[in-house]
DNA sequence: CGTCGTCTTGATTAACCTCAAGAGGTGTGG
DNA sequence: CCACACCTCTTGAGGTTAATCAAGACGACG
């Protein structure tokens, strides 16, 4: 009944919540509307008040902040299975706004529906919960590295996030993997200027650290990628905390609680 | 009973989520053990596992990240009544540390309480979640901020930001107020070098837009101010959403909700 | 009275921005 | 099939911001 996006949302509350069999029935009872976006759309515009989450079935979102000048700043990126503006939950009125990187489909999911599902389940109340902390961790760790580092180890640090999440949602894996945002993307998330996110870009590939074709992202040195970025992913807080562990997820599977 | 802090807590609760008095009467049961911590002390060790949440009551805590030389990067300052870590409650394994600025006292609230707390109450539960959210909300925009703008804005901003939540929890006026972090402190928010937040400092004072004494800021023009730093409050998420408010908070107390 | 933490200053170097323009691809309409 | 617009990526030169290294000044504290 739900392979319309909610199950790999489902998936990735699993990765980091314990859930019954019960519970993850209630989570797959969600339902919503289904919305394709063109790219470039916002998803959510900024200042704007909710009454549902949108769910990310394919393609990819960034959460931005406007500046005065109409700069935008990235906060967060959104990928299948993420339910992005899960945080307007508990706060309906947010300040940034959300748009379609890509041609994307979403799944509006009342707030009506995700408040009656934590009412009623204290442990799903927690996953989702969690779900929040985990992406204001991410935006912790992107604040020391961008803010500390150089744009090269920033950039860096950036690609083995996405090569770690990807593979976590089994779309490539952490060394091979496609990334749908443009250089001006990346550089409003680091905050630099698109020449400047060129250039770096540049100096990663003349390393031998990055290649790209298209949007096919490929890592042909993982180990030091990672060195150079100082990337430690126990920021993501997937369940086994210690350092080398992703080879286990894929084989986990979403069964993790099968009573 | 409970005036060790934990009215406080509920007085910051009640800023942004409505509570009946049965609720109001349950947040301020919880307890725990009061702790004096030294200038400089560890209150969390990055990487460590928690079984508790800690409460400032007094003095100034700041969460931190540490990169591979052992630079610091504070992603989060903490004012009384704050619960710092609240994060810990769904992710107990946390990656930042936080440590005390200032001599201060601390109040470990067991997970146990604040888990009981929240699967029986749900607006509770509801209003722990937007506390995090809250905390997400400022550290999207100090990445915002800080990776675009100037360190003179983003100083001005993060002045700015200060004086609101100083007011917000009636430790002086918006404009007036005692902020006890170092340039060192500061510096290490910004992302900056101790060097450079002194010479930045040093701009905005000639500039007349701050005035400092030992550590109480002075803010002679607000207005000033808050258009270089493109000051706008709505992300801190208080209440009243339009732009000027400030004023209604201090008259609306902590007895929003008396039935 | 000396030590330590914090603030301050100067000179040099590195990182990043700004402005400007061109190259390559893609989709569209004539 | 070509012409055109548009988006993204790329390159160059010069200017600004902030880092680095080094050292001195000041006050608090024992």
């Amino acid at each position: 009944m739900a392979s319309d996006g909610v199950a790999e949302f489902l998936r990735r509350l699993m990765l980091r919540s314990p859930l019954s069999a019960e519970e993850q029935h209630a989570v797959l009872h969600l339902s919503g509307q289904r919305y394709a976006m063109a790219s470039g759309q916002d998803i959510v515009t900024p200042g704007q008040t909710v009454d549902h989450a949108c769910l990310v079935v394919t393609g990819l979102a960034g959460r931005f902040d406007l500046d005065g000048e109409g700069c935008r700043q990235f906060t967060a990126f959104y990928l299948p299975g993420d339910m992005c503006d899960l945080h307007s939950v508990p706060s309906p009125h947010t300040g940034w706004g959300i748009s379609a990187l890509v041609p994307m489909t979403i799944l509006r999911i009342p707030h009506a529906e995700l408040r009656a599902l934590v009412s009623r389940y204290n442990a799903v109340a927690l996953a989702l919960w969690l779900d929040t902390v985990v992406d204001a961790s991410i935006l912790a760790k992107w604040l020391a590295i961008f803010a500390h580092k150089t744009a090269k180890a920033g950039l860096a640090h950036l690609l083995c996030e996405m090569g770690i999440r990807m593979e976590t949602v089994g779309l490539g894996a952490k060394t091979h993997f496609t990334f749908e945002a443009t250089q001006e993307h990346l550089a409003d998330t680091l905050g630099l200027t698109k020449v400047h996110m060129n250039r770096t870009l540049q100096a990663l590939r003349k390393d031998g650290l990055v290649e790209c074709v298209g949007r096919v992202i490929d890592i042909p040195d993982w180990p030091r990628l990672a060195k150079l970025a100082e990337f430690d992913p126990a920021y993501l807080l997937l369940k086994p905390q210690p350092t080398h562990f992703t080879a286990q997820i894929h084989e986990r599977g979403i069964a993790a609680n099968p009573d």
